[in-house]
RNA sequence: AGCGGGGUGGGGCAGCCUGGAGUGCCCGUCGGGCUCAUAACCCGAAGGUCGUAGGUUCAAAUCCUACCCCCGCUACCA
C-alpha cells in the first residue's frame, strides 16, 4: 500500500501574456507545463485552481492596434479569440482564464494602490530619462544609442512629475524572506542572481505613467496611468475574487507561479513587496523556465528555423506535441527545438515503448479468447518495483523535477517491456496457462498505471489505453495511483495503435 | 566591466550542492537473443585523459585558483 502526500488546495498560475502579435512556441509551453501539473494534483484528489489570461494594458498594444487600424478593443478581441482556441487545442484545463481589461480586475487593482498610498508606499516625484516624442515613450540609458530610441527617433532628457512606490523600504524584508523561504526562488540555480540584485540595493519604483493612456488609471490622480506590471501582477488576486469571496479564501496565496526567465525579477523581487506592502500572503515557489531555441539557434524568421505549434499538432497531434515539449528540455534549462529529435522521441518514446507494449500485450491478452477476462493476481516482487516508482514520481511532481516525471514514466514502461520478455507469455499461452494470465494481469494493471500517470501529458491517448483495457476512464474510481483489481474481469479490446510511427 | 549559468563518449542530456573506480539516460554504431508486438521488444559490446592549467585530498567530473570558449542578466523594456 503506498501513500502520496497531497496538498488539500493547489493554486498554479501562468503569467498573463502581453500579445501584440502571435502565440509562439513559448506561451505554449509555459502553459503546457502548467496544466501538466495542474492535472495531476487534480488527479490525486487535491482542489485545484488553474489560472492563465492575457495582459491587455499598455503602450504596445496601444501602437500595435493602432498600427493595424483597428480600435484597441477589437484588436484585443482578436487576440483573445486566438488564444483561447489554441488553449483549447492544447487541452489546456483552465479554471479561469483573466483579462486585465476585466471590470473586476480593474477594481481590484484600484483597491490595492489606494491601500498601499494610505500604507504611505506610494509618493510623489520626479521621473528623468530619455523621452522620446515619436513613440511617447522614456527609454532607459542601454536603449539609447547616439541619442535616438531603438527606433532611431531622437530623444531628449526629460524631468516629470511622477509616482513612486517605496521599494527601498522593503529591501532587508525581502532578503530576510528568501532566507526564511529557501524554496520560493526556484530552479536554485536562479537564486543568487536575484538575492545579488537586490543585495545591490533596491531604487523605488515609478508605478506612474503619463503618456500612456490606456491603462488603469491612478486613482488619486487621472492624470496618471498606473504602470502594467503593477497592474498585471495583481491579476493573480483579482482573477479569485479579492478580497471577500470563497475562491479567494480558499486558494489563496498562489503555491506555484510559471513564468519565463525574463520576466523572474518582477515576480520574485516587485511581487512579494507589493503583497507585503498590501499585507497579503506571498507565493509558495516562483519558477523560472528556461527558452526555446530551434535547430540550435535563436528562433526567427530570416533563419526560417520558427515553430509554429498550430503546423506541429496538425501535423502531429496534440499529446506529440505535448509530450515532446515536457520531455526535451531540462525543466528550467534552456532547450533546442529539433525537428529531427521530435520525430525521434514519438518513434522511440510514444511509439515502439508505450504503444508497443500496449499493442502486445493486448495482443496476447486476445489471443488467450477468455470471454470473462483475468483474475486479478499480484507478483509481489514486481509489484513493489512498479509501486516505487509511482511513489518516485510523485517526490518528482512535488519537486518540481518535471523532465524526470515524464522520463520515470516511460522508464516504468521498459520496465513493463523487459516483464514481458522474461516471462516469455507466448510460451506460457501454450504451455501454462495459469501463469499466463497471472502475467497478464500484473501486465494489464501496469499498462493502467502508466495510463494514469500519462493522463497529464498525453491528455487524449490515455483514455484510449484504458478504453482498450476495458475500462471506463470516466469513472474517477478507475485512476488509482496503486496496483489494484480494477483491471480484473475486463473484457480487452484490441483497438488501433496508440501513435503511429513518423517516416523521415 | 560586474554578476550568474554552461563547456561530460559521434549527437543530445543528467550527475556536481552533500568528493569515493567515468556512474546514468535517450539517439546513433556493432554483435547476439526473442517472435507476443507498430522492422517493434530484450541482452551485450565498442566509444569519453568529464574545456585548459594548477591546487586541496588517501581519493576530484564533483571542492579551490587562474585562464580559454559559449550564453544570459545588469531594473522600470509591460
Amino acid at each position: 500500500m503506498i501513500k502520496l502526500d497531497i496538498p488539500k488546495k493547489f493554486y498554479i498560475t501562468t503569467p498573463i501574456y502581453y500579445l501584440n502579435g502571435k502565440l509562439h512556441l513559448g506561451h505554449a509551453y509555459t502553459t503546457i507545463v502548467a496544466d501538466c501539473f495542474a492535472r495531476y494534483y487534480r488527479l490525486l484528489g487535491s482542489d485545484v485552481f488553474f489560472l492563465t489570461g492575457t495582459d491587455e494594458h499598455g503602450l504596445k498594444i496601444q501602437h500595435a492596434a493602432l498600427e493595424k487600424n483597428m480600435s484597441i478593443e477589437s484588436f484585443l478581441e482578436d487576440i483573445y479569440i486566438n488564444v483561447k482556441s489554441l488553449w483549447k487545442e492544447l487541452n489546456i484545463s483552465y479554471d479561469y482564464f483573466i483579462r486585465t481589461t476585466d471590470k473586476n480586475h480593474i477594481d481590484t487593482v484600484t483597491k490595492i494602490i489606494n491601500i498601499m498610498k494610505n500604507k504611505g508606499d506610494i509618493y510623489k516625484g520626479f521621473y528623468e530619462g530619455y523621452y522620446c516624442k515619436s513613440c511617447e515613450a522614456f527609454y532607459t540609458d542601454k536603449d539609447i544609442i547616439n541619442n535616438k530610441c531603438p527606433e532611431g527617433h531622437d530623444v531628449f532628457l526629460e524631468k516629470e512629475e511622477a509616482y513612486f512606490f517605496k521599494l527601498n523600504k522593503y529591501q532587508d524584508f525581502l532578503l530576510d524572506f528568501y532566507n526564511k523561504n529557501p524554496s520560493f526562488l526556484k530552479p536554485d540555480k536562479r537564486k543568487n542572481e536575484i538575492i545579488n540584485f537586490v543585495k545591490n540595493g533596491l531604487d523605488d519604483l515609478c508605478i506612474s505613467r503619463k503618456n500612456v493612456t490606456w491603462g488603469i488609471k491612478l486613482p488619486f490622480d487621472n492624470n496618471f496611468t498606473i504602470y502594467v506590471w503593477l497592474d498585471a501582477l495583481f491579476n493573480y488576486v483579482s482573477a479569485l475574487g479579492y478580497p471577500d469571496s470563497d475562491n479567494f479564501k480558499k486558494y489563496w496565496p498562489v503555491d506555484f507561479q510559471l513564468m519565463g526567465k525574463e520576466i523572474y525579477r518582477f515576480h520574485t523581487v516587485y511581487w512579494p513587496i507589493f503583497l507585503k506592502s498590501v499585507d497579503l500572503e506571498i507565493p509558495k515557489i516562483e519558477f523560472a523556465h528556461g527558452w526555446w531555441t530551434s535547430e540550435g539557434k535563436k528562433m526567427s524568421k530570416s533563419f526560417g528555423n520558427v515553430v509554429y505549434v498550430q503546423d506541429y499538432i496538425d501535423k502531429y497531434g496534440v499529446d506529440a506535441f505535448r509530450y515532446y515539449v515536457l520531455r526535451e528540455i531540462s525543466f528550467g534549462e534552456d532547450g533546442s527545438f529539433y525537428k529531427s529529435n521530435f520525430i525521434d522521441r514519438i518513434n522511440t518514446d510514444l511509439v515502439a515503448n508505450i504503444g508497443n507494449l500496449v499493442s502486445r500485450v493486448t495482443s496476447l491478452a486476445i489471443k488467450r479468447n477468455k470471454e470473462e477476462g483475468f483474475e486479478f493476481y499480484k507478483d509481489e516482487i514486481f509489484v513493489k518495483i512498479v509501486e516505487q516508482k509511482i511513489e518516485l514520481i510523485h517526490s518528482l511532481y512535488q519537486s518540481k523535477e518535471l523532465t524526470k516525471v515524464v522520463s520515470e514514466i516511460f522508464t516504468l514502461s521498459s520496465i513493463a517491456n523487459k516483464y514481458v520478455q522474461d516471462k516469455e507469455p507466448w510460451v506460457l499461452l501454450k504451455e501454462n496457462v495459469d501463469e499466463f494470465d497471472k502475467v497478464i494481469y500484473v501486465l494489464l494493471e501496469t499498462i493502467r498505471i502508466i495510463a494514469v500517470e500519462l493522463s497529464p501529458i498525453l491528455t487524449n491517448s490515455w483514455k484510449k489505453i484504458l478504453y482498450q483495457l476495458g475500462i471506463d476512464f470516466e469513472n474517477k474510481a478507475n485512476l488509482k495511483l496503486e496496483f489494484t483489481n480494477i483491471c480484473s474481469k475486463k473484457k480487452i479490446i484490441k483497438g488501433n495503435h496508440l501513435f503511429e510511427k513518423i517516416d523521415n
